[in-house]
DNA sequence: CTGAAAGCGCTAACAC
DNA sequence: GTGTTAGCGCTTTCAG
């Protein structure tokens, strides 16, 4: 198992490391080390001599050694279930290129919507002993919590607002999501109202708010469509297709993404229907998207890359503080808004 | 900066070493270590013990340490240009599900489609001393080839088939798909054929190749709009415009992406237009998603899931071999396929 | 099958 | 400013 890693000096084989730069260079390895972390506390010419030696043997620091003596990895992990869903793709972006500013590197890991798969995979990851954990759209096990709460590191996670988090939480409330769609629906007069779900657990969550605040205002009945799958639009448009078929004809039809409500649409308009003259469709999630392939397509905007930045300055603050204070807030509501073009 | 992942034994604050789980097995750290990655080793009652002793702790082994002292990080660095990109973000999913099942763990670094910061990204991420690397439609610089040829690690080169790979290259081939574009189009008879192209340099090499088969056929010429931006979609939807408002109506019109095409079907359709009676359009990539926005649209399928499987599985293979050893193969060509509902 | 000992490459007090 | 001295937590020969 003697891989490239390993070997003596540095001659065969081996990467060079810090003693062979000390070696050329004429000084002690520490004196390499400050030159290359805290120049300031070097004569210049020493940092120059280091800086040629590092030149010469085409050093790369270990930062294994590096994290292990020094205590800090300069690794942020990012949990996000999957990358093929833009909003996490979105998200991850926007937390590596926050973190990236601050020197730190992001280690992302996929927990596939699945809590086993996310136990395993925080159990790896903290095993990297990295200095912040981000979790985007990922639901804890008690066991998850555990080990989180064990790691002793600042934890943020996002999308949601969670109720109880860990350490931190970044996102929007997709409670106050649902009751917002509601009312702005009923501001305009709207009563008969469907809706199509993509049948994940915050969706269901906005659903329910926003039927609660339908019951409420006495508005008529809701039928639900669940169409889940692998791919939204093709199940938008199946589950539009059920929708219309089943007789009376909604007044707008509220999809739980946007590419579900691409697919409704799809399938409103190889009926001859006109958005939104005949039924308005309603999406959520990425408004420029959204609006681009509809112009009368009304939506929630969430701003994945503000909340992924957002999230990001929280855990970097939360780390200068130290685990052992009471971070600044635990909670940072990012907000959302409802884009109508359709004027429904 | 003493923080809480240093500390002594393991009782304030510090997390619990293997020292700690061995004193309370009733062991020494050797055994501890064996009993937790070689089990095979150990005597059964022993493992039971030090798997009690672990359970009691909550341990979790320190792989900065680990690698360190043993030469094996599991980790696999990948470099993509950003996530934002569905191209990436699938290639990226697909890597590490596969490495995933090895049990390696993904470092993912975004090099923005920048030389610059991939040539920094690149030191940062042979710092960490992964076991192999996979480049994803980043293009390298003369100091970025030569970092990751003194890491003496495998390295793939992914997406683009690249002409002289570091180590192994696998992907599809520009010129190739371009000609194959040209070769497609002409034996529908089509002469009048106007590009879109979104401006980035695979999309050069393809529409080159696509020009000389053209061009040898003695096509008609061949006008190119690029139309480079933020948002393919609405630049795919402007450049349409000019060359719909250029005159000499073409019968089909090229776009380097299948974003660019849905904004140019969206524009063609805007002005009244049947696609593809009255315009063909032609895109390239995501054919599900493509077909799906309008079964008239002709486009070239890669399939990214399978490519990000390759890459990996390549690398894998590569890695048992050691990087001393010659691979199996410097290139390998994932293909790709031309879908024709349009009957163009 | 298990223990003792020797580092992996680097940082961080301390001295000088 | 710079060198010396200890480790960080783990794996791995090498004995037994």
């Amino acid at each position: 198992m003697t891989t490239a890693l390993r070997g003596k000096g540095g001659r065969p084989g081996g990467a060079p490391t810090l003693q062979d730069v000390a070696r050329i260079a004429g000084v002690s390895p520490a004196t390499v080390s400050r030159a290359l972390n805290t120049p300031g506390l070097v004569r210049p010419e020493t940092v120059e001599q280091v800086t040629r030696a590092v030149a010469k043997t085409g050093y790369t620091p270990n930062l294994l050694a590096g994290g292990l003596a020094g205590g800090r990895t300069g690794l942020v992990a990012v949990v996000v279930p999957m990358l093929a869903n833009s909003i996490f793709a979105d998200l991850a972006q926007a937390i590596t290129d926050t973190l990236d500013i601050s020197g730190y590197q992001t280690l992302i890991g996929l927990s596939a919507y699945d809590a086993e798969r996310a136990d395993a995979l925080l159990h790896a990851v903290v095993s990297r002993r990295p200095e912040g954990i981000i979790l985007a759209g990922t639901d804890l096990s008690a066991i998850g919590r555990d080990r989180l709460a064990k790691a002793h590191v600042p934890v943020v996670q996002t999308w949601e607002l969670t109720p109880d988090p860990v350490d931190m939480t970044v996102g929007v409330s997709h409670a106050a999501v649902g009751a917002a769609i509601g009312r702005h629906l009923l501001g305009r007069g709207l009563r008969r109202i469907a809706l199509l779900s993509g049948g994940d657990r915050r969706a269901e969550v906005r659903f329910d708010a926003l039927r609660a605040v339908l019951t409420e205002a006495g508005a008529s009945p809701t039928p639900t469509v669940t169409a889940a799958g692998v791919s939204s639009m093709v199940f938008g448009r199946q589950g539009m297709a059920r929708i219309l078929d089943a007789g009376a004809l909604p007044e707008v039809v509220v999809c739980s993404q946007d590419a579900l409500a691409q697919g409704a649409m799809a399938e409103a308009q190889s009926r001859g229907m006109i958005i939104p003259d005949d039924v308005g469709v309603m999406g959520f999630g990425d408004v420029d998207f959204a609006a681009f392939m509809h112009p009368a397509l009304t939506t929630v905007r969430i701003d994945r890359r503000a909340m992924g930045r957002t999230a990001a300055e929280a855990l970097l603050a939360r780390m200068r503080l130290g685990v052992a204070e009471e971070p600044a807030a635990k909670a940072i509501d990012v907000g959302f808004s409802i884009v109508d073009r359709a004027s429904l």
